[in-house]
DNA sequence: TAACAAATTTAGATATATCTAAATTTTATT
DNA sequence: AATAAAATTTAGATATATCTAAATTTGTTA
């Protein structure tokens, strides 16, 4: 059976290796998990002894299809519980995270696939990220970042690619979330900044807000 | 902040408490947690140190105030995560058990409070025990072994002492469960044997089973 | 009460996890 | 290509948890 912090270690590789290409580094590892790097190659190594990951000395690791599954399971659990702790819990989509990373190494497979059905099988999590279903399959449509919707075409807001707290109370303070329907009004060119239309309301963000935005067109 | 380790100790200390007076010996929570009496020696030091229990050499531990609070929040939350699997997601009694025995140590008032008013502030767990609420207060109502009902007088099943899944399912064979009304028909002598009304059918059961229902008059 | 048995504690071994500092390998720069 | 810088690994230290076996204390019985 997995250690609570081996599940950690292949959701941080399984995150890092989304987000870039090739084998995922020692240090990006160290830093995703707030651990030394010299803590992260012996980790590395146990999970190369169990077949979760390929591990060549120097070069990174990369998961393998069981290491991709068991990631895969501990995101589902994740995002199952997100949903929960906001649909019927009544917590704001920036107070899930912390609570979510214990619930999601609670081994049973019948309470997982049992809160999905309670759920009625969600499809995202608070943030819009994918939920895999039973099989681990996710549904990913077409999203782009805000700062690249073309200037008048009309989006919906369907993610972030922030988590933090920080940004998402940000968010709930210019009534942006999952579901608001976004426009780009004018890129001022000087500043980079953006004049848009959130829902009903006008407002100006800056480039860096922009990109941390999914919309689907 | 406490070990998921330290919390079972002081669970199986108030467990082992309540059931008997005076001083919890080592051995008996050795039993219970299924270590070795120089383990739990250990675990007693320590929880002597952080004031949870208070600890003579020899002489076995008793819980402080602190370690009584600090057990019921971890009973109030194993009792509330019961009852959730048990009327949302499908469980039987007798499942619920390995499940919240990982689910009460997940850290989070609001988690707690919030499962709590979901539930609509329930009393009692799927096999009677009472819940803890908010300020750590439980209901206790009046309630005897059913080998204690006298014969012909009118019960009605609160709870049981033996929570293992082999008891449980007999139970529910026998359609036994928290609400039937239950009366002793007869008592025989010769094998200690009892006939018994439950609901609408009468069945014959033996002591140790009568042993392990309890019955409110 | 002396002697034995049972319970408990102590001492020391083993296993695991993580760190610091030194050594090694890889990558970047001149 | 040689050298310097950065990344990574190794070696060894520290901390924690749990065990076995021996020593100690307590409880029981002749
Ligand atoms: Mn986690
Ligand atoms: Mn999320
Ligand atoms: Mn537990
Ligand atoms: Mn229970």
């Amino acid at each position: 059976m997995q250690t609570l912090s081996t599940e950690d270690y292949l959701k941080a590789i399984y995150h890092v290796s989304q987000s870039s290409s090739g084998a995922v580094a020692t240090t990006s590892i160290a830093k995703q998990i707030g651990a030394k790097p010299s803590s992260v190659t012996d980790m590395f190594k146990k999970l190369s002894d169990q077949n979760l990951v390929k591990y060549q000395k120097y070069q990174g690791v990369s998961l393998t299809n069981e290491g991709v599954k068991t990631a895969l399971r501990i995101i589902r659990k994740h995002r199952l519980w997100e949903s929960f702790l906001v649909s019927h819990l009544n917590f704001n989509w920036d107070e899930v995270h912390q609570v979510a990373e214990q619930l999601e190494h609670i081994q049973s497979e019948k309470l997982t696939n049992e809160l999905e059905r309670f759920l009625d099988y969600p499809t995202h999590d608070p943030h819009g990220d994918p939920i895999p279903n039973r099989a681990l399959f996710m549904k990913t449509y077409n999203k782009i970042l805000l700062n690249e919707l073309p200037v008048n075409k009309e989006g919906v807001c369907v993610g972030v690619k922030d988590n933090s707290s920080n940004f998402l109370r940000y968010l709930d303070r210019r009534q942006i979330g999952i579901g608001t329907p976004l426009q780009v009004l004018h890129r001022e060119d000087f500043d980079d900044s953006l004049h848009i239309q959130a829902g009903k309301s006008t407002l100006m963000i800056t480039i860096k807000i922009a990109e941390n935005i999914y919309v689907k067109p």
